[in-house]
DNA sequence: CCGATCCTTCGGCGGCGGCCGAAGCGTCGC
DNA sequence: GCGACGCTTCGGCCGCCGCCGAAGGATCGG
């Protein structure tokens, strides 16, 4: 026998092979929901097309779709898509190493963004570093285990990592970084690291991106709670010391 | 800005979006050359069509050509492309859970199969566990890391570490196991211990298919040397101890 | 050399699927 | 209620792409 699942590996493949779909997911990729109306107009087509793209995607389980009121908000339908797509970033970039030069925007994006509910990009694979160098984050038998004083660490920074453990999800995932080609921290810790870093004011999101910016704020905090003083070093290729 | 590589991934994931594709991709999936003319009867499509398949993802880097005389071995492009198909299977067993029953022959491919080049399956990660348990094989920085005890064990199984660790690709990578949801061991590494375990007559590939076989060699190899000794529990769901 | 084998290019056919405008349905605000 | 708004369904258009048979290199065996 072939895989079992050939077919339907070509019907996902399919959904996502559209440009326009491709489009919508990449826009979902920051794990917020959107309406259809907003994801037909980043995508550039008309309101039915995304309609139809919608419904499709949704039969398929790549978006769920939650209804509130006259809005439908689309959204990724979980952790499993957008590590698929990460992985598609992975083998284009792969496949096609970036001729073109690196636009500001870029730089920014390989430097911070989220990745589906978590932190990605460079300044997520040194933060792990980091954190594993400190002590505070080991890496365990699937994924990531904070240490004692790792749960302290998590805790004064606004994360409920007992919340985090006993969710449905995985704990504490390592996921392969599409730029950085390291692993990051993934899963339910992740998405909760990620929430209070932002409602710290640590990072902001920018409008209709994944790309998200170090605030002043931020940058003290790297600086001073996780040792990362030299955040402008980040945009610059390289290794970080 | 939205994602960079946009474009990109639709691209790649609509090539393996056509169902003939995704079936020549799934017979690769086994590390395996295949001629244009084996590929297209294994795919059920004409040498035409084949060809011009092979054409369109030489080009965009999912596959690879080497002629030889009058041949044309056709082979996955590299680690990136498998793990790709790889989490292509995970999404599709997550968006869609089997409800058909477990045949015998897919029992045997969720025990052991080839991914790539290297081993997967519970058999796999099975594999890995019992290594880490025994302190020869750790997680480390980026993926695995053999301690002292376990570079001799690999040695005494024909594995060339040295040769491994300084092969271009990454030496001993992690990849998660589409059927297991945990990780197993890729890389340079883990090509070389499959390469020793068929070499050593511990498993035999099938014609034709990613399925490996446990031969009675094997059975003794992980009973005795790995600490494993009862391999027909992998074929039954639940948790080995 | 000459047939056999492998593979490709070419031309033409057919169908799937994305796209839009118009129209229909449900929900909210006044 | 009655528009306004968000979304979906429907119908039709159009282009893309997969498929094959036939024909044209290329390479091997004798």
């Amino acid at each position: 026998m072939t895989a079992p699942a050939d077919p339907l590996i070509a019907e996902a493949a399919a959904l996502i092979g559209d440009p326009t779909r491709a489009r919508m997911l990449g826009v979902l990729m920051d794990g917020r929901a959107r309406t259809a109306k907003e994801l037909a107009s980043l995508a550039g087509v008309s309101a039915p097309t995304a309609s139809g793209h919608v419904a499709k995607m949704t039969a398929a389980g790549l978006v769920s779709v939650a209804t509130q009121g006259r809005h439908r908000y689309v959204r990724l339908a979980g952790a499993e898509v957008a590590e698929l797509i990460e992985r598609l970033m992975i083998f284009a970039s792969v496949a096609r190493p970036a001729v073109r030069p690196r636009t500001p925007a870029e730089a920014a994006f390989r430097k911070a963004r989220t990745c589906y509910d978590h932190l990605a990009g460079r300044l997520a694979v040194e933060l792990v570093a980091a954190l594993v160098a400190r002590d505070l984050l080991r890496r365990g038998h699937d994924g990531f285990e904070p240490t004692l004083a790792g749960e302290r660490w998590f805790r004064a920074r606004g994360v409920d990592v007992a919340r985090a453990r006993c969710s449905p999800r995985a704990f504490a995932r390592c996921c392969l970084d599409w730029s950085e080609r390291r692993d990051h921290l993934a899963g339910a810790l992740g998405a909760a690291l990620l929430a209070a870093l932002i409602d710290g004011g640590v990072l902001a999101r920018r409008k209709d991106e994944r790309t998200l910016d170090v605030t002043t704020i931020g940058r003290r905090f790297f600086a001073e709670e996780v040792g990362l003083p030299d955040l402008g070093a980040l945009e610059r290729p390289g290794v970080l010391a």
